[in-house]
RNA sequence: GCCCGGUUCGUCUAGUGGUUAGGACGCCAGGUUUUCAACCUGGAGGUCACGGGUUCAAGUCCCGUACCGGGUGCCA
């Protein structure tokens, strides 16, 4: 059976490498006809961010990312948040102690600090607490057992340490990598159990992991060095590891490093699935639910960072990628985001929806403009822009003046489109427009172009203001079908208006 | 510093010893259109990080170097 899970700790808004990660232990489930289970991780009473465990929720749910087991859905191997299985952490440790894989020390972080610096000074090519510096502190290890004990019933702050193994090579395994070699000396004794009575995550990853029967672990490739002290914890517990597999991590569009919350805004794209405000200063970061993208574009987008599948599809709906899924053309190396693919993808996705849909989407946008519009009168609208729209914002932004006049003119398009004796011809077009009956686009289309050729003029030399004067630019649907879905009487106002317009400023 | 991972057009990538190194985004040009978008056609863009091997043959296997990324916390 494969149980796969997804567990971020909820300091902060989850990420979209965070929501990745999600994604691709999702797909695994999926095509495994496996579970896939939420956990949350927070173990770090520090940096708890409220809010942040609902705004993982609403981002997965948004993105249709359904977990079998969770916080909020229960299961059968709760509970789901790791603050509510303190005492579980509390027994396994002590077995840990009890075998001798475990220990207790009394350091503190200032000590600690000035073992580090005296080893930097000494310019030890490592500066861990290890065997062969923890004979130098205060621990299990260099005290008596009587003032251990003492130290302990005295209330003495202590955290549990994992007794590291010298000189041993450890070996493991990455289903994406292959086999990874480490010598334990690299290694330290990591803080299991912190003085504040939470243990630390590499405890507590691998008792759940253990305990929820999880078969395979699909993280972040910042897993990948602790991944032999998590092996050598299942040893130490004397359980059979799961699968593990990496992932690569997902970079900034230019420069170094990984993606991070600040990249999204200077570089205008989202980095987050939602909008999130911050609980402290309550600035809010825009999420790409906001910025108009489609949750199925998303889902698309990361699919194919640091995967593919081997063909030359790159459109997937959900369940395609399930069923094409595998870890193993996961990619190797770190992939960066391209804002521009992802405005292609998103733009893909939207083609891809009916114009019922699309309908439902931009409707809550119209009304939020405060316009009142019959649904009808919107889908025709869709049906005419649906090509040229790559969020859907642009039904507003590139097709307001079907819901309104224009309130000005494009001063570019207007110089170029409105000449010396452009409102002459208007004038004489209003005329002929105000006479035709038939206002359906087949027939104004054939009417005017008569018309124009009968006068002697170009198509553009009067199809190009009358554009203008429709909607305030001069790019936008085909011109004949704009005019019909306006309907007669309005276009001879917008006609009469721009005239307005521009015999006032001087044409 | 030390440890781990990675390295094919600007970007995402195909490629698993023998191909003119293929596709997509973006860019440019042409076609179509009154216009824009969409669409179609074409183009530019890669010394497969570099250097050594192994082999009749290497982007593909091995070693080294460089560079990039990650880790190195009583963070996850």
């Amino acid at each position: 059976m494969v149980r796969v899970r997804f567990a971020p700790s909820p300091t902060g808004p989850l990420h979209i490498g965070g929501l990745r990660t999600a994604l691709f232990n999702y797909l695994f489930s999926r095509k495994n006809n496996g579970k896939f289970i939420l956990r949350i991780e927070d173990t770090d009473q520090q940096r708890y961010v409220p809010g942040a465990e609902q705004y993982i929720i609403d981002s997965l749910n948004w993105v249709g990312l359904k977990y079998d087991e969770g916080p909020d859905v229960g299961g059968d191997f709760g509970p789901y948040r790791q603050s509510e299985r303190l005492d579980i952490y509390k027994k396994y440790v002590q077995q840990l102690i009890d075998n001798g894989w475990a220990y207790y020390a009394f350091d503190t972080p200032e000590e600690l600090e000035q073992m580090r610096q005296r080893l930097r000074e000494q310019k030890s090519p490592v500066q861990l607490y290890n065997h062969l510096t923890r004979g130098d502190m205060k621990n299990s290890f260099t005290l008596p057992e009587h003032e251990v004990k003492q130290l302990i019933e005295k209330g003495t702050p202590y955290v549990i340490r994992f007794n590291m193994p010298a000189n041993q090579e450890i070996v493991v395994y990455d289903i994406i990598r292959g086999e990874v070699k480490v010598n334990s000396d690299t290694l330290d004794d990591k803080i299991l159990f912190k003085s504040d009575g939470f243990p630390t995550y590499h405890l507590a990853n691998i008792v759940d992991d253990h305990l929820m029967q999880i078969s395979h672990v699909i993280r972040g490739e910042e897993w990948l060095p602790s991944l032999p002290l998590h092996w050598l914890l299942y040893k130490a517990f004397g359980w059979e590891p799961p699968k593990f597999a990496h992932l690569p991590l997902i970079l900034k569009p230019t420069g170094k490093g990984k993606l991070s919350k600040r990249d999204g805004d200077k570089m205008g794209f989202p980095v987050y699935p939602l909008d999130w405000k911050d609980p402290n200063t309550g600035e809010i970061i825009r999420g790409y639910r906001e910025w108009g993208y489609l949750p199925e574009a998303v889902v698309n987008i990361l699919a194919l960072l640091g995967w593919n599948p081997g063909t030359d599809q790159e459109i997937f709906t959900i369940d395609e990628l399930i069923e094409q899924f595998s870890l193993e053309r996961v990619q190797k190396h770190g992939a960066r985001f391209d804002p521009e693919k992802a405005k292609w993808f998103n733009q893909q996705h939207l083609k891809r929806k009916s114009d019922d849909e699309l309908l439902e989407l931009f409707m809550p946008i119209l009304e939020n403009q405060g316009i009142k519009a019959e649904r009808d009168y919107v889908k025709r609208v869709i049906q005419l822009l649906k090509e040229r729209v790559e969020f859907i914002e642009d039904f507003w932004t590139k097709g307001s003046y079907f819901f309104e006049r224009p309130k000005d003119y494009d001063p570019k398009a207007a110089k170029k489109a409105w000449k010396q004796n452009t409102s002459e011809i208007m004038l004489e077009l209003k005329d002929f427009l105000s006479q035709i009956q038939d206002f359906s686009s087949k027939n104004l289309e054939e009417q005017l172009k008569n018309w124009v050729e009968q006068k002697q003029l170009s198509f553009s030399k009067v199809f190009t203001p009358l554009r203008l004067a429709i909607q305030g630019n001069t790019a936008g649907p085909h011109l004949f079908d704009m005019l019909e879905l306006l309907g007669k009487q309005e276009v001879l106002i917008r006609i009469d208006n721009a005239i307005k317009h521009f015999s006032q400023s001087g044409k």
